[in-house]
DNA sequence: TTATTTATGATAGTATTACTATTATTATTA
DNA sequence: TAATAATAATAGTAATACTATCATAAATAA
């Protein structure tokens, strides 16, 4: 696969919108490489500033906090993700084969496109395993939820409901089994990168 | 049910032993409360010793920081479970009976004791549902995971997985699956209080 | 072209956090 | 009674997560 996809999250995440700048495609790009590096935990604003050979203030001027900035690279992934679900489940007729599909497109690395502007994609996969969790087991998720936020994870969610559904009618919780593949997926790489025994 | 059971955690995990004093069990007691009420990102050591009308310094002799502390927390969860597995599995013959009384555990509140020095396991519930990944999901796992400090969890896993391997000796991924029913388990209590739609 | 808006850089400052260290006091045990 | 240990009280530090101000450079509009 070869082109260059660009998505547009809900705008209520970020207070200006990096892909408008250059020097907002760099924070996002230096904040996926340093949250690959040092963990979410250890990833300030004033580490990705100095990445991007900038200052605190500028990036603060794009996003309101560092969770907002985790929320915009996981959206930004669960759009393609979910562009991706689309992409590969054209003319694929038979609803076991589109289930076994998208099995396939979750519980693997996402392709590594070669667009040279593109984020690295093994990082973000990486990232989506690791730390995103985070942005909804804290105890504000429902005044956060009020924005929409993560309505792109909801859509993936509602997309795969409905081809469980498509393939089994009687089926009686096709939501909550989608949203179970998908951080059963997480969780069981997780194990498997960092948790050998 | 109703007696007084307590729970040995690895000593590595904290500096003095919190059961070792009146103090010591008020700080962990205290812990409970406030993550369940603030959110782990919202205690500090600080906030502990006022509600204890002690200070910080006192608490940082018994754990080394908040990670430990959570993590003292979650062992003596996950070891109060293993142990009312044990309980309730006691004359059950049948294990298909034996993976049902798992799962109704795992996947429901657990009882609450009439101890008056026990903590609240309404608390302890919400606890694990929404910060125990918080433990792991961290940068620095493997080095932590070397003083052992997973082996309840790793245990409980261990004996449901022996429990399922028992039930049906051709399943090839009995770890997984036990992994997997706990995190699930907790994933989707999670939806339905905090994320309703 | 000039004026105006906008983005960024440079710099400063603040409250809070996550600790470490020191000394005095109190309680326990030898 | 002396020695030991635990805690309280207090101070201090580096880092974090911001907010604020002002100057300058770049883009755009009149």
């Amino acid at each position: 696969m070869d082109f260059q996809v660009s998505f547009k999250v809900n705008h209520k995440i970020y207070l200006r919108d990096p892909e408008s700048s250059e020097i907002g495609k760099q924070i996002v790009k230096n904040a996926i490489d340093l949250i690959y590096e040092l963990g979410f935990e250890h990833v300030t604003f004033k580490k990705i500033a100095i990445h991007i050979s900038s200052t605190e203030a500028t990036v603060y001027r794009y996003f309101e906090n560092k969770h907002r900035l985790l929320l915009y690279i996981l959206n930004w992934y669960w759009c393609y993700l979910e562009f991706l679900v689309d992409y590969k489940l054209q003319n694929v007729l038979s609803k076991r084969d589109q289930l076994k599909a998208i099995v396939d497109l979750i519980t693997h690395e996402l392709p590594e496109s070669t667009g040279q502007f593109d984020y690295n994609k093994k990082f973000l996969n990486h990232i989506v395993i690791t730390e995103s969790s985070k942005v909804y087991l804290v105890k504000e998720v429902a005044e956060i939820n009020k924005d929409e936020v993560f309505k792109p994870y909801k859509d993936l969610c509602a997309k795969i409901a409905s081809i469980i559904s498509a393939y089994n009618p009687q089926y009686k919780y096709p939501r909550s089994l989608s949203s179970t593949i998908i951080e059963t997926s997480h969780n069981q790489q997780f194990l498997v990168l960092f948790y050998p025994n």
